[in-house]
DNA sequence: CCCATTTTGAGGTACGATCATCTTTTTTGC
DNA sequence: GCAAAAAAGATGATCGTACCTCAAAATGGG
């Protein structure tokens, strides 16, 4: 916003060389933290700065250096379609104008396999990267990986799932609690009459999958007493499991109101619930928006998805592993991603 | 994303000659469409420009050509809060490095009144200036003077609210009958039993309002049998009389079970219905996240908020705006303005 | 084949900043 | 007060692109 009066053209480094009476070197040293300035000077040009209202042209700045992001995505290698949104996501920052200077590369590992995945990072060279997203189970393995690619230098960002107690930069995700919250109460405020909720998610282990059910659980047992969250059924990223056991609680529960699913699998999970022939009776939640949960949607097999924006995701992970490497503050409130809650209606 | 054995570095115009085999002047001139090169080599340059994927640095090019985008924002001047919120996220959208080369003026006008936004319009400088960006109530005369604006070369987008059949370039904001849509789906799945919705706004005048109520009904009355939207209550801007009316209706109607509110005046409108001691009983949907909505959604006051996120509205039309000052396609998809359902359990 | 007209080439300057080198001035310590 | 060290200044190259000028080459018409 420009004041009124003020000059139209922002002040350049020359300006700031003038308004201070130094030279230009002088101001670079300052601007970029060289030595050889006396504590005076460095304040006199700081005054100069702030008086002008100077802010660097980041983009001459890093074509002058020939600065060159270079930043690898860890994805899970499942056929998730969620890791897939995600990589398109990122491809389509990369080629629209928001990915200047950066390179991209996306590594898909398999998820269920922390070995591998403690082998990838390992294998990393590190020499030729500057900045690493991740999006992997926690195990304590990996928390030792991200140490040494700390120590050898590289920002590391956790991407959709958090790595608590490591030494990562940033986590770039929502908080599942909330997302768990989230889904109690549009589960408890959707559902009529009393009866039973279905929980299903592929394991507990995952800590994404506990702090759902935590925020669920929380929300419904203290504002929905009329109805009862099942224990959780855990398929273990088997798809034939999940499907025996949806059909066999489906059967047995003859009061179930509604099927919260926590994690993945979701294509089978409907093609189980509407085998029973109980899916029209049946509120059903999900997480994150897929292509086969958006035609769910539509067709209203499924109530709402619990969704996290991914090109959201992918921007602010680009952004803060920018601002490690140069760094910059990270400006938390922007990158705070927001819990979509995704109906027939605003289907996006 | 970076093919395996492709090089490291991007094409410059210098690999586009060399690859063409013409001279950096000949590049210059057909990537710039500066006349004087035949058919023939112009092709050969494109055909280079594809085999390298070249893509042009938009910002070393900004700073060759001393690019600098003049733009101003046409707010509704009236407290809304909602107005407020957009001109914060102009100003942090112009702090952060989004806006860069950019100038942004922000003017309000009082909204009520059509005649000062022509006036308003009609005098502005159009030389000194590359873009508008305006959120204006629809009146032929407003579509005029969009239509001079054109004629003068100006870049113009409306935002949040759309002047259709002008000569806008484009619309930054969500699908009002959607968005109706959306809060007739919440409000029939959220009430309970059978009863009447009260729907207030400010003027179905508005083309807003009156498509907001057109999806609400819609899904209303297809979808939730048992429950009646009542007529829309108009407040005409006047906060007195919107207090009035709604401490009136909910005092007549026994069996009201929501509130529906499609425009402003949300703070009146909630203090009539504490006042009314029914709050309680009562689902209140209303558009827009304002501080206050805030508030009232942690205390349970409102059920839901159908919002558009103001970050995103103010750096999609300041895009589009500079896309349209150079000519450049508008990426529609990315353009699109989610509608946002946001619940006390994942207020942002 | 020549001359006028296009078309192309070569080269420079600029944008705002970074960075390196070299010189001059100022500040120190003794 | 003088030499050494530190601080400041001066200058020029560079990044990728735009835009300008002038000269050289290719083309086309008669």
């Amino acid at each position: 916003m420009r004041e009124k009066g003020a000059d139209l053209a922002r002040p350049t480094v020359h300006d700031i060389a003038k308004e201070a009476g130094v030279s230009l070197a002088t101001v670079d040293r300052v601007l970029n933290a060289r030595p050889g300035v006396r504590a005076k000077t460095i304040a006199r040009v700081n005054d100069a700065v702030s008086r002008l209202g100077y802010v660097r042209d980041t983009y001459a700045a890093n074509l002058a250096r020939q600065r060159q992001y270079r930043f690898a995505f860890l994805l899970p290698e499942s056929s998730s379609q969620f890791a897939n949104a995600l990589q398109e996501a990122l491809q389509e920052a990369y080629s629209s104008n928001v990915a200047d200077r950066t390179e991209l590369k996306v590594i898909r590992v398999p998820s269920q396999d922390p070995h591998a995945i403690v082998r990838t990072l390992k294998s990393m060279n590190t020499s030729r990267l500057d900045g690493l997203a991740m999006m992997v189970p926690e195990t304590p393995q990996v928390r030792d990986a991200v140490s040494r690619l700390k120590d050898s230098g590289l920002a590391v960002v956790t991407l959709v799932s958090d790595l608590p107690n490591s030494r990562r930069d940033f986590f770039v995700g929502v908080n599942s609690i909330a997302a768990g919250r989230t889904a109690g109460l549009l589960m408890g405020r959707f559902v009529r009459g009393p009866g039973e909720i279905l929980v299903v998610t592929d394991s507990l282990q995952s800590r994404d999958s506990l702090e759902r059910r935590l925020g669920f659980d929380a929300v419904i047992s203290r504002e929905f007493r009329s109805i009862t969250a099942l224990p959780t059924l855990e398929s273990y990223g088997d798809l034939a499991r999940l499907q025996r056991i949806v059909e066999t609680a489906v059967a047995a529960r003859r009061d179930l109101v509604g099927v919260y699913s926590m994690g993945s699998g979701n294509m089978t999970l409907m093609s189980a619930l509407r085998g029973s022939g109980r899916l029209g009776e049946l509120d059903v939640l999900v997480h994150e928006l897929t292509p086969a949960m958006r035609c769910a949607l539509q067709d209203n097999e499924v109530t709402a998805v619990i969704a996290q924006n991914v090109g959201h995701l992918v921007r602010s992970a680009l952004r803060v592993l920018r601002n490690v490497c140069d760094h910059r503050p990270i400006y938390e409130a922007q990158e705070r991603v927001r819990i979509e809650v995704v109906l027939r209606e605003n289907l996006p």
